[in-house]
DNA sequence: CAATATTTCTACACGTTGTAGAACTTCAAG
DNA sequence: CTTGAAGTTCTACAACGTGTAGAAATATTG
């Protein structure tokens, strides 16, 4: 699973929010208005094609075909994808372990909350 | 923080594994004997001192220049290098709870129990 | 000092990403 | 059907990161 440059992180951020899927010009539009993007020239419409494309080919996005200006969709939701990159992440490391230790120490007492919550049970 | 590349991966694995500082040579050897080098002609010592420089410069490795032949060792612990690299993923998420179920739901049992070990009070 | 070991510089190939024009395809209006 | 606009795919290139290492500079040691 590579790691994301700005735009293809900019876009997927985009199709995370929007549950429905849509269309690489209205990913234009919405990219003009981001933050990021004032002062700078509007995207040119091939250049978020091309994004679409290689975050297709990453299996992140999906898109219809069938309609015929094409819409793209995430795959997954942003929360799944974060949560399987930090178990790449973890899943390299022989010491499982010690770095769960190292990161629970580390999340904020909310958050621990949150945790116990959901290792409730046993 | 930049992710690695195998070369760099390999190495780190290696410093990460000898609590004291190294050397370039030393670290050459070490490579050349590790599973994925079979077969393929040993590095030059020129190439070792170059992934050296870039992780010195990614602060992720700190090297001695006191010694004459320069030693080198790990800035931090595999364990804290993950976990940071787990939070700095997670950090990026506004749904940060969402994750944390997400990966609460895919650790193993073992691990589960010692996550509530170590969130044990509360 | 001279030979040798070590380090730093410089270089290049290859893959990824941002960027977009050119060329090709499809669809709707006439 | 034809044609033009809208949309999609191809092709390209620059910038950057990484693997790789020779050349040049520097330090050690005999």
């Amino acid at each position: 699973m590579a790691t994301l440059g700005d735009l293809e992180r900019a876009v997927m951020d985009l199709l995370w929010e929007h549950p429905e899927a849509i269309t690489a010009n209205s990913l234009r539009d919405l990219l003009s208005g981001r933050p990021s993007a004032t002062d700078t020239r509007p995207l040119a419409v091939t250049t978020v094609l091309t994004v679409l494309s290689r975050l297709e080919k990453k299996a992140l996005v999906e898109r219809e075909r069938s309609s015929r200006p094409h819409r793209y969709r995430a795959v997954t939701s942003r929360a799944e994808h974060t949560a399987e990159l930090m178990l790449e992440v973890l899943g390299s490391a022989p010491d499982r372990e010690a770095v769960l230790a190292r990161f629970i120490g580390t999340v904020s007492e909310g958050e621990a909350a949150t945790l116990r919550k959901l290792l409730g049970h046993d």
